[in-house]
RNA sequence: GCGGAAGUAGCUCAAUUGGUAGAGCUCCAGCCUUCCAAGCUGGAGGUUGCGGGUUCGAGACCCGUCUUCCGCUCCA
């Protein structure tokens, strides 16, 4: 069936608010925005994928290990890694072209109009004079000191306005100075607003500034602080991982399409020491690794690909994406950096504390390399759902919406339904339920007629249904219907947990790596 | 943040130019006993996103506000 791309993605939101797996935040307040919450079985579908990159990348690996790093972390973290100084810019709109700017590269660019204007001076004059006195010229000749001393103005209430957070000022200054939009050539501003990447809060009673910490904008650096005392205790040696999942949080500007672009979001990291000179091998070898386990889901393997950067942010001297062809396109799913010893070594400076491992093949100590793993977990869910999530046509003219998900990540990995609710077969229903419920999350439905029950199962990907009849009082045997392929097999009940074991554990999913 | 569109039951939508908010599906309790959503009976569910205003009377008109969607903008 033909869907259109934006029709198919709402489709697929509007089911994961039918079905249990994402609601907005706080709906019932109006909800908040780029803010939502997983449902009962959005959670067991995100928890099973946390689960599955776990195991393949602590369980699988001897030398990974794996942390759970707290949410605050001291300020410093932050200033050592970079955060907050890159991330406080004054941004100002102009109202006629829609454009936004930074307001200080405005001004900045004023103000070397002005220097050129001052270098035209200069010019004009050296053609002029004979035996012309640049020096001279520069410190003596009017318009020249006029234009200097309008720069020295502007420098200094700028830099005054940003030591006091003066927005207001700042938009004045754009005023005074007259500056117009390049696009627009208008002077119709909006105020300045200062856009933070991180959420700030305040440990203790008293709101001081010293006092000011904030949500962590990404897990990585709970590795790094923590990367001697893992090293150390766990006798760690190179190259080994250290690996996290857990939430970070990103005062993003716009935030936008359902969960992939959340304020509040949750990652699943690895960072991987390594000795320095072989980070490039260890870069390569974690590409075709991840891209590996992302194929294992068997989603189509031509919905990933690789987009590598070519502007590389200032810790960096390799970065890649795997990107995912969500129904809104081709988008970062994972990223993987080769973060060289920028981390470790800024940690060293800003903490006064040696971050060395000493290899005794070299016989010497150094800083590690480091190459990251990056996933967003939320992000690995959407892309999970939404190749999941069909709407097919059956021959008898029907749709039926259904999610093939991996079985092994289902929320619910099988169904038990009595044909009829009497003549015993309720019991014997629950007689199988409390046989699997011990290693699985199965469920119980009696209600409606058991093909309503089937779809019902279907819409929220659960691969296997258990279906006991008449026949099973006496023959101990019980229906299994596949959800892909809606064919019926007839088992023993004995059977059935060997079954399952099969086909929807974690297990099958890890040989494919 | 700017521009555009929208917000009525869990979902999809109605409600003559302003005159008492309805339907289908879902859900719940029964009946029926059926292997792929379609039978029968009954029931629940709404301060029409929120707050003001105009009016005898507002789901509808006006203002504000919140949220969502689309497009710009931004994005380690």
């Amino acid at each position: 069936m033909s869907v259109k791309p934006e029709d198919f993605f709402k489709n697929i939101i509007s089911h994961c608010k039918e079905y249990g797996f994402i609601f907005q935040s706080s709906e019932i307040y109006d909800g908040l925005s780029a803010v939502y919450d997983y449902g009962q079985n959005g959670a067991e579908l995100k928890k099973n994928i946390r689960e599955y990159w776990w195991k393949a990348m602590v369980q699988m690996h001897e030398n990974i290990v794996g942390i759970d790093a707290a949410i605050f972390m001291h300020p410093t973290t932050w200033k050592a890694s970079g955060h907050v100084d890159a991330f406080n810019d004054p941004l100002i709109d102009n109202k006629d072209s829609k454009k936004r700017y930074r307001a200080d590269v405005l001004i900045e660019e004023h103000v070397a109009k002005i220097e050129d204007k001052i270098e035209k001076e200069v010019e004009k004059a050296k053609k002029r004079f004979e035996n012309f006195d640049e020096g001279m010229f520069r410190s003596t000749n009017a318009r020249v000191l006029e234009y200097q001393n309008k720069i020295t103005e502007i420098n200094s209430r700028f830099k005054t306005a940003l030591n006091d957070g003066n927005l207001a000022e700042v938009k004045q200054i754009i005023i005074d100075c007259e500056i117009v939009c390049p696009i627009s050539g208008s002077r119709n501003w909006t105020d300045v607003r200062q856009f933070n990447l991180m959420f700030a809060t305040q440990l203790g009673s008293v709101s001081e500034e010293s006092n000011t910490i904030y949500l962590r904008p990404e897990t990585a650096q709970g590795i790094f602080v923590n990367y001697l005392n893992v090293q150390k205790t766990g006798r760690m040696k190179i190259p080994f991982g250290i690996a996290q999942t857990g939430k970070a949080f990103r005062n993003e500007i716009v935030a936008r399409q359902f969960i992939f672009r959340m304020r509040e979001f949750e990652q699943m990291e690895m960072q991987f020491f390594v000795k320095p000179g072989t980070e490039m091998h260890w870069y390569e070898y974690w590409k075709t690794a991840r891209l590996k386990w992302h194929n294992s889901f068997g989603l189509g393997n031509e919905n990933y690909k690789f987009h590598d950067h070519i502007k590389l942010a200032h810790y960096a001297n390799a970065a890649c994406d795997i990107e995912f062809k969500f129904p809104f396109g081709f988008k970062e799913l994972e990223g993987i950096h080769s973060r060289t010893d920028f981390d470790l070594k800024q940690h060293e400076q800003f903490s006064g504390k040696k971050l060395q491992y000493f290899d005794n093949e070299e016989n010497k100590s150094y800083v590690p390399y480091v190459v990251e793993t990056s996933v967003g977990l939320d992000r690995l869910f959407l892309a999970t759902l939404s190749a999941a999530y069909k709407e097919e046509a059956l021959e008898n003219g029907e749709t039926r919406v259904v999610l093939n998900l991996p079985p092994a990540l289902a929320p619910i990995k099988a169904a038990v339904f009595p044909l009829v609710k009497k003549d015993g077969l309720p019991e014997l229903a629950e007689e199988i339920i409390n046989e699997l419920k011990y290693d699985y999350i199965v469920t119980y439905d009696e209600k409606d007629t058991v093909g309503k029950r089937y779809r019902r199962q279907d819409a929220i990907g659960t691969p296997y249904c258990i279906t006991v009849d008449h026949q099973s009082l006496t023959d101990k045997m019980v229906t299994i219907r596949h959800r892909d392929t809606m064919q019926q097999d007839r088992i023993a009940i004995a059977e059935v947990k060997e079954f399952l074991n099969e086909r929807v554990s974690l297990t099958s999913l890890l040989k494919k790596n």
